[in-house]
DNA sequence: TATAATATTAACCATTTGGTTAAAATTAAT
DNA sequence: ATTAATTTTAACCAAATGGTTAATATTATA
């Protein structure tokens, strides 16, 4: 027998990664996968069984990651504003390297919500976002910052650093960016949200 | 002859519209536009030629409205927060009526950077954000808000706006909000999404 | 080396899907 | 009413696509 950690079906995973990212389900095609993998198609269905079920493996590890980053960051005990600095800054980082994943993330979720629930009880969410209430209540009661819940503070958050990769060809137009001026834009964010961010709370 | 304005034609690009906008370029079947329009596959070619045809027609029209909105306001004589609170408003209204209009613009765009860029030439986006920055750079010299780039406020609040929508799925998910929560939640930010922008820029 | 398990391939199949065609139905014009 | 144009349909086609199968190659092990 060969090793049981086969290479090859880790090449196939990481390619049917990068063409279901690129493409969404519907557009993905298992020959392109097998094609640009080096490999036959029925190789693919060797592997790993099905469309479907090759793309929830990924979209699970995609979604996994995503989220132990976040988590880690908000369950920190930093404080609140170097939290926020965190994130944004750790965010953005991230996402300069996949661009293309929160498109593909929200995407497939609109698309199939179900299996989201499912991916959603296994991490603990509400402590983590409870615990960040707790740490906002404090600073609210110290008069450091406005009365804002944690929700509200983490949907504006993630959406100021995440908004600008699903709109990237919508920015590039409207903006008469060429690739280089996008990455600068994105390279300020780095520093501006956090501060954008800090300031629309702090009193 | 039938009436030049056929009503059939307008029904076929309404459900069209509606399937394009549900599932994507992609994702959309010919075959369904045509079944939930009540006419046959062929009369769906008979007046739109072929899919792509169809699905251009779709996205320029949901695109040019989209912006025509934004295009609106930001041209107006407003003050600036005033401006801020009614573009956030509008948008979020105009936005809760067609929740999954975001995604389907921005999706397609990523899948098609070309036909955007023509689109965009019809608009003058430059004008509109051009005299915006000039709004902005006022009220910058008067001492009533931060120095900041009409593009990166631009951006902040389109984020703020939008991504709620685009991650609906998402949020309902994390939080554990149902349709009624979630609603409330996105009505929240009608007011709360201005006036954290404006304590964020101003002094 | 012989054997059994695993890995890989080429060829094939059934279904789906965008698109076509030719005929039938409907409507407007003479 | 007859004709001509337009609208609508049923049946069909070719290409694409997810998936299967059976044979071949490779590798580990006894």
């Amino acid at each position: 027998m060969k090793k049981k950690d086969s290479i090859t079906e880790q090449v196939i995973l990481q390619t049917a990664r990068k063409i279901f990212i690129q493409k969404g389900l519907a557009g993905a095609r298992m020959q392109d996968i097998a094609d640009q993998a080096g490999y036959n198609k029925a190789l693919v269905h060797y592997y790993f069984i099905s469309k479907e079920k090759l793309f929830d493996l990924v979209f699970e590890q995609e979604f996994g990651n995503f989220f132990a980053h976040l988590a880690g960051i908000l369950s920190s005990d930093l404080p609140l504003f170097e939290k926020i600095e965190s994130v944004v800054s750790l965010d953005i980082e991230r996402l300069s390297q996949f661009p293309g994943l929160p498109n593909f993330v929200l995407n497939e979720m609109s698309r199939n919500p179900e299996v989201i629930l499912k991916k959603l009880k296994k991490i603990p969410v509400e402590k983590v976002l409870g615990g960040f209430q707790k740490q906002i209540n404090i600073e609210v009661k110290k008069g450091t910052i406005k009365k804002i819940t944690a929700d509200q503070l983490f949907i504006n958050i993630q959406s100021l650093c995440i908004f600008p990769f699903l709109a990237k060809p919508m920015i590039k137009g409207l903006m008469q960016f060429d690739d280089k001026a996008y990455m600068a834009m994105i390279d300020k964010r780095k520093k501006e949200v956090a501060q954008f961010i800090i300031s629309a709370i702090k009193i």
